[in-house]
DNA sequence: TCAAAAGTGCAGCCAAGGCTATAATTTGAT
DNA sequence: ATCAAATTATAGCCTTGGCTGCACTTTTGA
């Protein structure tokens, strides 16, 4: 069979940089991608609390879990983490606080998300499966993709 | 404080499906995200599998193992998970196969990514961010959203 | 006021998806 | 034919993000 010596990663890299995708890009690209996995509960986590404080005044444990649709235990795991990562301030059976960069984060995933949803909107979808595929599309979207989410909103105004 | 009670599930509903975003319409669309991020993986490996089995005839661990950036023990890992829910069939130090489900997943994914792609580039998105974003925005799509897509790039042919 | 309800926290379990290190098998070259 | 290199597999560990069950505070209301 094949077993062809696939381009090690000290190897000579004589020829021209070939069009095909590489197996390192490639990797790269998982790679990015993996993260953006990683950091997208952190995100939901932040803008919701933001969210609760903002219409409620408060964010508490089991508000999250319900919106989450998650158990109240898997809140509490995840807000030590983000305690940890310093985006959130907490007490025992006090309220769970976003500190500033929490806020600063917060500002920015929830701006992004707007801007998801309405390019959603402006190309004909649904206002149903347009919120529902923010939610997912929105941790994946490149600088220079929201740009040309913003263009398309620009050019489609009413 | 506020101690809302926060409408049970076998709660009353008299009065109208008020507008704001319901805890559980928002719970179910996380949930929906959430299930969409377990089945990335998936997704993943499955493409990738018909994409070396395409192009080079076989599929093997480490070939795997260095597309996706990961390590082979990784790989094989996951290759057991994939076996689990017949995607795939292997044999101790054969290679790996596609079943017949696991081609059929294969040809959607693969169908839907090309069209994330061929989107985001008639968007004016660059090739290199949209190849990037559409690894990442191609497992939360709609059927309506890709339906919307297909539409843009018919009416944004040259 | 004080007991029940609601909310919070903790321990312990599980599966997934990473890793390294070690063992086993296959392949290729001499 | 043999042996080294490549490939594949296994074992054991970690973190995350789920869960349930139990214990502990706080809040509420009779």
């Amino acid at each position: 069979m094949s077993r062809k010596p696939t381009a090690l990663p000290g190897a000579s890299m004589v020829g021209p940089p070939d069009r095909l995708p590489r197996e390192d890009t490639q990797a790269r690209r998982f790679g990015a991608t993996r993260l953006a996995r990683a950091t997208e509960l952190t995100e939901d986590y932040v803008e919701l609390i933001a969210d609760l404080m903002a219409t409620g005044g408060e964010a508490r444990t089991v508000d999250i879990a319900r919106r989450l649709g998650v158990s109240h235990a898997t809140v509490i795991k995840a807000v030590a983490r983000l305690k940890r990562e310093a985006l959130v301030n907490s007490k025992p059976y006090r309220g769970i606080f976003l500190t500033d960069s929490g806020q600063a984060l917060a500002a920015r995933v929830r701006a992004r998300h707007r801007l998801v949803v309405a390019f959603l909107l402006a190309l004909g979808i649904p206002p149903d499966d347009a919120e529902a595929d923010a939610e997912g599309i929105e941790h994946h979207v490149s600088a220079a993709t929201l740009q040309a989410f913003a263009r398309f909103i620009e050019d489609h105004k009413p």
